[in-house]
DNA sequence: GTCGGGACGATTGTAAACAATTTAATATAC
DNA sequence: GTATATTAAATTGTTTACAATCGTCCCGAC
């Protein structure tokens, strides 16, 4: 998630076992779980590699994630109540202080339990869960945003323009701005694909 | 996905060896994935079983099913080819012979091969795979519909107006027969459910 | 009669060894 | 020098055995 491990690695079940202590059934277990997912792919009797999304993946997954991010806004019961605005508003505080620090790890993190945050207030478990995976999905792309500070302080406004719209119930403008909010990462991490391979496709 | 096994019924893994012919390592992880889709729940060092689906949660997996599936309609591009046209006919013409043979697992099947002919056509393949996820998480539900012939029926005149329309290109109608498709087997869950356990909630 | 504790059986979780498969390297023929 | 066959190493897939955990049954104390 953090993008450390790049597109077409190999993931040696072994040394998996080493780096987080376990014994191979567990290591096993997990990359067909990250298989399911889509984030590693597997093939038979050769092991796991890291997946590259292809801009055409990428624009998919985000589509659908639009589609059910406004959903979740949509059906999302306002007013908010003010314990739980408090709550947003603290988890902000730590993502803008980790985007002063540097610190992307925390970034990350900060990031991701804003947005879940929100999300819960939608009140639907299966809606809340599928919006997680396509977020899992793209885990490893939010870096090609982020390398920008720019990104990371407009992440940071429309994150107090959300909690803001929240608190004066202002549905319209809430939706508007989850719109906006996603199409910076994809839009850069396309970019920064053609500059690699070309417009055409694969390497 | 047949409703064979019954919620709380206990899934033991060397039982499962037997049934399907090979060891606890797979065992282990098609329970593992199934917990992962909601199909099963997994107690650590009790183990798995069936796990059986509140009114609350059917309604929010067909909401967000719902939403996923209008969205497919929605993108989907107009008109058909005649070929793939032909194709969802020879599948329907499956389904409707399953019917009348009241063969329950052809019926499973056909079905699930027509829906997924359908939203194959609107070519975005993270919306594709999505919504099989979340049709997956309520297989096990269809068969308190399906009990009755006049659900049958009327599944199969649904699919057949659902070709027409897309022969049409009337892609309103489309989506509103994609919407009513899916009432029908939610409505019946619940009402089977309430039966059980009466309104309140678990027995 | 009921409550609490201990032993037993069933089941899951972990570890290690073994088999099968694939990749890479080396040697050989042309 | 290139192409092909052979062999060895690395890695995954499978099997087995063992350890840990949980539920149940039974017994005894109160």
């Amino acid at each position: 998630m953090l993008g450390r491990r790049h597109p077409r690695e190999r993931l040696v079940e072994q040394d998996l076992c080493e780096r987080f202590q376990t014994h191979r059934g567990d290591v096993r277990l997990a990359l067909f779980e990250l298989e399911q997912k889509g984030i590693v792919q597997r093939i038979p009797n050769r092991g796991a590699i890291v997946r590259d999304l292809t801009p055409r993946e990428v624009t998919e997954i985000y589509a659908v994630r639009e589609e059910l991010e406004v959903m979740a806004t949509r059906i999302l019961p306002l007013p908010v109540a003010e314990s739980e605005l408090a709550r947003l508003g603290e988890i902000q505080q730590r993502h803008s202080a980790a985007i002063d620090n540097d610190d992307m790890l925390a970034v990350f993190y900060a990031n991701l339990n804003f947005h879940e945050a929100v999300f819960e207030l939608c009140g639907n478990a299966c809606l809340i869960e599928t919006i997680r995976q396509l977020e899992a999905k793209v885990y490893g792309i939010r870096f090609y945003a982020n390398a920008f500070t720019e990104a990371l302080d407009r992440a940071r406004r429309d994150h107090l323009d959300i909690i803001d719209a929240l608190r004066g119930g202002r549905r319209g403008d809430l939706i508007e701005l989850t719109r906006q909010h996603l199409k910076p990462s994809p839009q850069a991490y396309i970019r920064a694909y053609e500059r690699r391979f070309g417009n055409a496709g694969r390497e």
